[in-house]
RNA sequence: CUGGGUGUGGCGCAGCUGGUAGCGCGCUACCUUGGGGUGGUAGAGGCCGCAAGUUCAAGUCUUGUCACUCAGACCA
């Protein structure tokens, strides 16, 4: 159809060419805009307002669960960067220094945080002296720095926003407890709020955080098969209390260190949202994180009450969603594609013929089916579709992921489905980092986790050495 | 970091064998139209990424450089 067609033809067909359309539609919501550094982007308030979402929703249940926000230093001596050796190798690479400060050189540079781990360790040996001072249980909001090769609007830039928790507890036993509760709270909150199936897993050796003892992920899948690391937990044991020397009186008076955590999400989540949901005639928004959940858009606007009945809407509608009117003079035709682009869940039109039969159109982002609804308990029905909306791309997704998910027990397989096809491919494996190296190079793909839920072993042996097996692993690659 | 691509009004592009810049969209004003990007009239807006060089003359040729982008390698 003609019309059709033009609706879309600004952005590139996610089939066509799935970079293209991913970039396409961050530009074309008005999410970024690039800035001067290469990878630096400018977050606009459409796509910042999404951000803000995410920030409000997590915030709350964090604080529910007892942690309190603070905020640290940006900049981080390079002898407090130094203290835990497998850590500064970890992130050694990819730092931005300070060596600077006005027109005199520092007499030790100072890095810009690309996490805060060695600050809050800095901070909490100060503070923690007694069983009793523990838990502590911190948090932050902040922009961090990794100085990535290769970049990408929200996926992979240089500057990007985040949270990181950072815990403290008097035994092992209570910080993996912290791990898995916090994992937990980013896999209801993918999958209920943002409407992504993920796996919660463990991460190999190989892809866990530099200096942790274990790595918890949990994994999304996106449209093209990718996978998405899109929230971490570690735990650290006592290994950076080791080597900032944090120690707390036991009730049975001696000195002991202390247990930690971490765990983060970042901006990345609005990448995943973007290329789990969006389609070709642009973004989709899970309900809980839309700037705008309802856009009403007046059919004929300027014949008599076609707008006074639109923004009376918009009153009812304003106390149980944030709902926008747009009364430009743009034509209807072009508002309906304009919020289709961003991605706004539910659309209703009202015009002269809906005013006099007391019924509105609404249509849904997800589905694009235009229903004819009574402006009785309209509040109601809108809430209903919103919540709809969300679950049905769960569903959508769930069923991507499903046909996206193969089964591997010998190499040969795994190498012919790796080439074929994009998605997961479950896998056992003996536990051997050569193994893990040897499917990069022959199959070009990465242990993504060992999941929680998935431990049923469909064979006895890895598939690439044909040992004994430990785990099944989810493989595939990764954004 | 390696390899490709691209830099020309805000965006997308054209500009051939060198001769002083054009189209579409958007933008501004007014009118019109309105249930899937409505149509019209009149406007505003560019030292062609940057720097050297060749030439009477460079958007166009040469060299260098920077940026963006895609695909790898590495990472949230």
């Amino acid at each position: 159809m003609a019309n059709e067609k033009k609706a879309v033809e600004q952005i590139t067909s996610m089939e066509e060419d799935f970079a293209k359309w991913y970039t396409d539609i961050v530009k074309k919501a008005d999410l970024i805009d690039y800035s001067s550094v290469k990878g630096c982007m400018i977050i606009r308030p459409y796509g910042y307002a999404i951000w803000e979402n995410i920030q409000r929703i997590l915030d709350g249940r964090f604080k529910e669960l007892g942690h309190e926000n603070v905020y640290m230093p940006m900049f981080i001596p390079e002898s407090l960067l130094n203290k835990e050796k497998e850590h500064v190798e970890g992130f050694a690479p990819e730092v931005a220094w300070i060596t600077m400060g006005g027109s005199e050189r520092l007499t030790e540079r100072l890095c810009v945080r690309p996490t805060s781990e060695t600050l809050f360790c800095e901070h909490y040996k100060n503070i923690i002296r007694s069983y009793r001072d523990l838990p502590k249980l911190y948090n932050q909001w902040c922009s961090v720095v990794r100085w990535e090769k290769t970049t990408r609007p929200f996926l992979r830039s240089r500057e990007f926003l985040w949270q990181e928790g950072h815990t403290m507890h008097a035994t092992a036993k209570e910080a993996e407890e912290e791990t898995i509760r916090m994992l937990n709270v980013y896999a209801t909150f993918f999958e209920q709020d943002l409407g992504m199936p993920v796996l919660r897993g463990q991460k190999t050796d190989k892809e866990k955080f530099a200096g942790a003892k274990a790595t918890y992920t949990v994994e999304a899948l996106m449209h093209d098969g990718k996978a998405l690391q899109g929230g971490t937990s570690h735990n650290f044991g006592d290994g950076f209390a080791r080597a900032f020397d944090i120690q707390y009186l036991d009730k049975d008076n001696t000195l002991k260190y202390c247990h930690q955590t971490s765990w983060g999400v970042s901006t990345r989540i609005i990448g995943g949202i973007i290329m789990t949901h969006g389609d070709d005639r642009g973004l989709v928004l899970p309900s809980a994180v839309a700037p705008i959940q309802v856009v009403i858009v007046p059919v004929q606007q300027h014949k008599e009450g076609v707008l006074e009945a639109a923004e009376a809407l918009k009153d009812r509608l304003s106390s149980v969603c944030r709902v926008k009117i747009d009364d430009s003079d743009n034509s209807p035709g072009w508002k309906f594609a304009e919020y289709e682009m961003k991605g706004v869940p539910v659309r209703i039109e009202i015009g002269p013929r809906d005013i006099e039969s007391r019924q509105c159109v609404l249509v849904r982002r997800d589905n694009h089916e235009k229903q004819f609804v009574s402006l009785d308990g309209l509040e109601e029905r809108v809430l209903a579709e919103l919540d709809a909306l969300t679950k049905a791309l769960y569903e959508k997704a769930s069923a991507n992921r499903a046909k996206r998910t193969f089964t591997a027990t010998d190499l040969a397989t795994l190498q012919e489905i790796a080439a074929k096809e994009s998605g997961y491919i479950r896998a056992m494996w003996c536990g051997e980092l050569d193994c893990e190296l040897e499917l990069k190079e022959k199959a070009d793909v990465s242990s993504r986790c060992i999941p929680f839920d998935d431990q049923e072993p469909i064979s006895d042996t890895c598939v690439c050495c044909g040992k004994k097996a430990k785990h099944l692993v989810y493989w595939g690659k990764a954004y």
